[in-house]
DNA sequence: TCCTCAGTTCTAGAACTATCGAAATGTTGG
DNA sequence: CCAACATTTCGATAGTTCTAGAACTGAGGA
């Protein structure tokens, strides 16, 4: 078996990707960089913004998912070394 | 964005990924073939047969794993095609 | 300072999931 | 046919997760 470490990591990556919502968001990060809250809520299908906090909580901290902040703005990007490791499939 | 058949069973595989027991059931896979539901058990800290048999059926209802029936047992297998797709870590 | 906008936290209900034990189903060997 | 074994289904329960609204924090602009 591989790491404990790293496969506990698998695990929250994983089970991040399993919901349907964090898995359009990781794919519309996948397409297009820097997308922030707001930005990301309007793609989406009507999420109230505390839904949405939630979601991308889980994305980051899988680790899938990083966040910079800039102003008053926090932006979002696919971490690719860890979706190239777990998740390929969402840079295809 | 993908098509969307397909972002469903990504949810679907990512969801049966993302839960420690089934995880593990899925290294277990890849590293040994044709394992068969006890076999299985007996690897896994003492996992109830039903609580067994619903993590199967969730893994092989993603179409990650295969299940082949022999005489009375039930053979699993990772679906390499569909591992490769989605979660190639598997096979690392 | 005051207002607004971006994002988070808290709370709570509804829906879902993991787990088990017991009962059921199906298959093989005697 | 019967006993034994492999696996599934059922029913119940504890814990988790999704979701929203309301209240909150923090930064920037007027």
């Amino acid at each position: 078996m591989g790491d404990h470490q790293t496969d506990l990591q698998a695990v929250k990556v994983y089970k991040a990707l399993g919901e349907p919502t964090r898995l359009k968001i990781a794919l519309l990060l996948s397409k297009e960089s820097d997308l922030c809250f707001t930005a990301i809520g309007e793609k989406l299908d009507s999420v109230a913004g505390s839904t949405l906090s939630h979601h991308l909580k889980q994305l980051t901290d899988s680790g899938l998912i990083d966040s910079r902040k800039s102003g008053s703005y926090i932006h979002y990007n696919v971490n690719r070394e860890v979706a190239e490791k777990f998740a390929p499939y969402l840079m295809a």
